[in-house]
DNA sequence: GTCTATAATGGGATAGAC
DNA sequence: GTCTATCCCATTATAGAC
């Protein structure tokens, strides 16, 4: 094999670490498994990381990034001519985002279970316990841009803060994940998600409207089911 | 060591096993590991099981069920005296539910952490791939459970069917579980509980009044649970 | 710089003494 | 029946030939 920089073997190294999580899970990505993958030898690896440990940082690293891609693509795929699309209603744009996830996690359930392993990993790792929590910093950032868009889109203005919908969005994705990767159910997770895009929609009001304390969803006096209506 | 039955063994050794993977993780779980903490030589361990995965397996049947007992003892915690709390506000109740499974997963992170882990670990075992849906279908049994005890509670009834909202339910417990697992933001998370609080309200009627099919909740034109009165 | 060969460790499983 | 001692394998990491 002829000249290879060391930013090139890292890179290979965790592309190939990448597919190995993915195909076969945390516990059989080796460095031998990743090593032979990446098609060198296994000496090869430890010229490029100190350790599997510093692999595996950066493998995180690596797909987080490229997590937030996906999902970012996924969810802003219908707004490639904004122009024919204002005014759709919200509930069907947060619809669309929603079963576009669920497409995506279907289409390669490895990705979102290998984010779910390393996760859990890292956690148990004391130098890379803070990880998950950058990790779902980005989360958060994607959620909010995906809000942001379809506020502009569907012309609303939402009536809880940024963090708290966004927040809302992350653990409304990661349950459909996880119960989707435990039951392999599509129909049975996706019949889950016209509740999910309702309440979703509901949290925002129309832009001409400015929303009024009394409005407040999160109010938990009396009003039952008194936000449940249609979000547009 | 006096005598001890293959079965109180086997006990031992599951509880054994849920403590090191709760304290320690999946990874760290080995037949070594989980011995010493029963207390008992290696040689011990496969005179009970005849493998590491048959010991796994037998523990995640074990935790599912005391999950279960769990989770139901946490969400049920406010219905001892049933008299004293009819028709309290339905919203109310799923938030003090759902404020208790929060407080019981920061009060043993390592519980549900555990949990997650078997789950992903099974997944990848070809001899326990179909663990994890087992595993949901307890989780969508309690949380059956649950939604009929709180409407009997509130004097409500539910506009979708149960199979789907308990899907809902899981959904939202699953993804608060990984999203305080890797933040550990209890604050944060705690703030998106009375907006899901009230949009699980907002998928019920008042028992007096039954659903109209104008009342779907989930608003948009086209699909089919309009009809949905109680699954059974 | 690259790779073969090997050390060092820790794991699952078991033979065989008691 | 029980446990010590051991086998055998896979793993991480590295030494040293080329």
């Amino acid at each position: 094999m002829p000249r290879m920089s060391i930013e090139e073997r890292r890179r290979a190294l965790i592309q190939a670490a990448i597919r190995v999580v993915a195909r076969e899970g945390v516990a059989a990505a080796t460095t031998r498994a990743i090593a032979t993958e990446a098609g060198m030898p296994l000496a090869s690896f430890h010229y490029a990381f100190a350790s599997r440990d510093e692999l595996l940082r950066a493998t995180i690293a690596e797909v987080t990034r490229i997590d937030y891609g996906h999902a970012e693509a996924g969810v802003l795929t219908y707004f490639l001519d904004p122009a024919s699309i204002r005014d759709v209603p919200l509930d069907q744009l947060v619809r669309l985002a929603l079963e576009s996830y669920l497409d995506s996690l279907e289409a390669d359930p490895g990705r979102e279970q290998a984010m779910l392993e390393l996760a859990l990993t890292s956690m148990r790792n004391p130098s890379l316990a803070q990880v998950p929590a950058e990790q779902y910093l980005t989360y958060f950032a994607w959620a909010e841009a995906s809000l942001q868009t379809w506020e502009e889109r569907a012309g609303i203005a939402w009536t809880l803060p940024m963090a708290e919908l966004s927040r809302i969005l992350v653990v409304v994705l990661d349950g459909m994940t996880t119960t989707w990767l435990a039951t392999r159910d599509t129909e049975a997770v996706r019949a889950c998600i016209p509740a999910f895009s309702t309440f979703l929609a509901g949290l925002a009001a129309p832009r001409s409207e400015p929303s009024r304390p009394g409005d407040d969803p999160a109010g938990e006096s009396t009003h039952d089911h008194a936000t449940s209506t249609r979000g547009t």
